[in-house]
RNA sequence: CGGGGCGUAGCGCAGCCUGGUUAGCGCGCCUGCCUUGGGAGCAGGAGGUCGGCAGUUCAAAUCUGCUCGCCCCGACCA
């Protein structure tokens, strides 16, 4: 490719509305325009990136046995009321009518439409395993979209879909897909992670995220020091603690109720009280489509409403409005406590552990103190219930747990019967019995992961491509554009590259060098052959690594050699990474 | 949806508070000269219904109302 004749228009300054590094330099290198909020425009150079890491997405999902399928993006709402997603989908699911006023939907996954697929033309157990994949836009209707390309409106997405007749077989499938995914963002040459998640609104038994490990990153993810143990923030458990020494030797003390005039959060009371937070007892009042709960979170711990919605097993689980608080404690906000109430109470393990501890007394500006399980507290139940926080230890090895960002850029998930059910998507077994079909289902954000490689890799001189998902792997440039020979040289270079099915775009502009080096390096091209006059005197060329700026200068014959060596050590590297 | 903010040339911004000639600046773009190893220099030039609509006024980029779009923080989410 010539750069005289590729769209690629660079800019020296920062767009104004991008905030994430890598929506300002996919802006500036000229990867995307905008079209409208969370809505983008590919321009030449960001498709190529597209197309390099769809083409690894491709090769790994046909080398683990899947077959490519191309779906609609206009769905019917007849099937999403099938799988009763129609309602529960929320306002993320873009739904439009037809000139019949028929309603339909912009496709935000397509679970419906290969469910619908998988139960017309799947009867026997002699068909599966299967696994279905597509890469395409789909559209979810964002609160707020933003950071670029990361989170936008509509996105690409590779999404696949395995079917089988049991668990045994889903395992199987889902193992393969992990597999297939590591080697996927491996060979794209990032540093990621692999933790446990939450399944969210897909539903389903079991899932993974595949985390590329970066600051911007809007997921926390927790993973231990010494064993593999990592989990999403949302997912993570931390080791419970055994009924503590202090605890366990300390007297039990008389209760107490005592005046806290206007002392409603954790740290006035505690503050007011000369104690700790970790010697008060949190009351979070939840209303559930169970009705209404009680919580009992130890005073520096976070309530996780996820892992509470799962106990319950309601989809949505809401922090209780100030009215209801008072309906049922009988108190304002600020003085709940587990005393006298008379709703459903739910304890966080680490309560379990508590003596002595403080809560509110379910009445204005009172507290009680010496508060004790057993004798003054009934907790129909306790569990995991809180946000694992700094200083926690490993739910399997009890070592110290860490604290990371990261962009998900591929979740898999094991989906069981959820959507088999709804939409009776059935085969016939060895023994003529009709079962549900088992499913799986596994994603990855095409657009993101570009995203993510960027976060991942610049400096303040633009992007540095990781080799095999690079735009183009070289970049020729002439230094001055007026002196014939480094133009012949430069043109040489180029056809013989181009000829070793090297990717190459040859600076063939008539700019200062300052300019075409800028431009080389913002678009985060990895090798740069520079063509100056000084070394072609004496049959010499340049050529410089954009990652660590290393130049060796090499015969110019010898250049197709040493380039070929470049990229493969490169895309070695990445394999290794 | 709540809170904050922004819409003036392709991009980044000033002007608005305190209304008044031809609406400026930097980058980019066009022409010419010159220059060529890290976003050169000089000269000339093109490009704006000041987001839209309505109002106040002799007069509106500037004041008022409505509206549309966009950004940031939060709730939500891949």
């Amino acid at each position: 490719m010539r750069y005289s004749q590729l769209m690629l228009p660079t800019l020296k300054e920062d767009p104004a509305e991008a905030e994430v590094i890598s929506h300002r330099l996919m802006f500036r290198a000229g990867m995307i325009r905008k079209v409208a909020a969370g809505i983008y425009s590919f321009l030449p150079l960001g498709l190529r990136v597209i197309q390099k890491v769809e083409r690894i997405i491709r090769e790994e999902m046909n080398r683990a046995g899947a077959q490519e399928v191309l779906l609609p993006c206009v769905q019917p709402a007849e099937l999403w009321m099938e799988s009763h997603r129609w309602q529960e989908y929320g306002k993320d699911l873009l739904r439009i009518e037809d000139r019949h006023s028929r309603d339909y939907c912009f496709g935000p996954t397509h679970e419906e439409v290969i469910t619908d697929i998988a139960r017309r033309e799947i009867r026997s157990y002699r068909q599966m395993p299967l696994n279905f994949y597509q890469i395409q836009t789909k559209f979810r209707d964002e609160i707020r979209p933003r950071f670029g390309v990361m989170r936008c409106r509509e996105f690409i997405m590779k999404d696949a879909y395995s079917f089988d007749t049991d668990e045994v077989g889903l395992g199987k499938s889902y193992q393969k897909m992990y597999e297939a995914y590591t080697r996927i963002f491996t060979r794209c040459g990032l540093t990621f992670e692999v933790v446990e998640a939450e399944t969210g609104l897909i539903g389903g038994t079991a899932s993974h995220e595949f985390m590329v490990l970066a600051e911007t990153g809007e997921e926390t993810i927790v993973s231990c020091q010494s064993c593999n143990y990592a989990a999403n923030i949302q997912k993570a458990e931390a080791k419970r603690t055994r009924l503590r020494a202090r605890s366990a030797k300390k007297i039990i003390n008389p209760l107490k109720k005592v005046e806290t005039p206007d002392k409603k959060t954790v740290e006035e009371v505690t503050k007011f009280l000369k104690v700790m937070p970790e010697d008060l007892v949190k009351t979070l009042i939840f209303e559930t489509e169970q009705g209404v709960v009680a919580t009992l979170i130890q005073g520096d711990h976070e309530i996780n409403e996820s892992k509470l919605g799962n106990l319950l097993g309601c989809d949505e689980v809401k922090l209780a409005s100030d009215d209801l608080v008072l309906e049922v404690t009988g108190a304002p906000k600020g003085y709940a406590g587990p005393i006298g109430l008379s709703v459903k109470v739910i304890g966080d393990y680490a309560v379990e552990s508590m003596v002595n501890f403080v809560t509110g007394a379910n009445e204005q500006d009172a507290h009680y103190i010496n508060v004790n399980l057993g004798r003054d507290v009934k907790v129909d139940q306790f569990a995991d219930l809180r946000m694992v926080k700094e200083g926690d230890l490993c739910p399997r090895c009890g070592k110290s747990l860490n604290f990371s960002r990261g962009i998900e850029v591929g979740h898999i998930f094991k989906l069981g019967t959820k959507y088999s059910k709804a939409l009776r998507a059935t085969y016939l077994d060895e023994n003529g019995r009709e079962r549900e079909i088992v499913m799986g289902c596994y994603g990855i954000g095409v657009a993101r992961t570009a995203a993510a490689a960027i976060e991942q890799y610049h400096d303040e001189d633009g992007i540095i491509w990781p080799m095999p998902i690079a735009p183009f792997q070289v970049i020729v440039v002439p230094v001055n554009s007026k002196i014939e020979a480094l133009m012949e040289t430069a043109e040489e270079i180029y056809r013989l590259l181009v000829n070793n099915a090297v990717e190459v775009l040859l600076d063939d502009r008539d700019s200062s060098p300052g300019v075409k080096f800028k431009d080389a390096d913002l678009i985060g091209v990895p090798l740069r052959v520079t063509i100056g006059e000084k070394n072609l005197k004496k049959g010499l060329v340049e050529i410089r690594r954009r990652k660590n700026g290393e130049t060796t200068v090499i015969e110019k014959d010898r250049i197709v050699e040493a380039i070929s060596a470049l990229i493969h050590e490169e895309v070695k590297g990445s394999l290794h990474a």
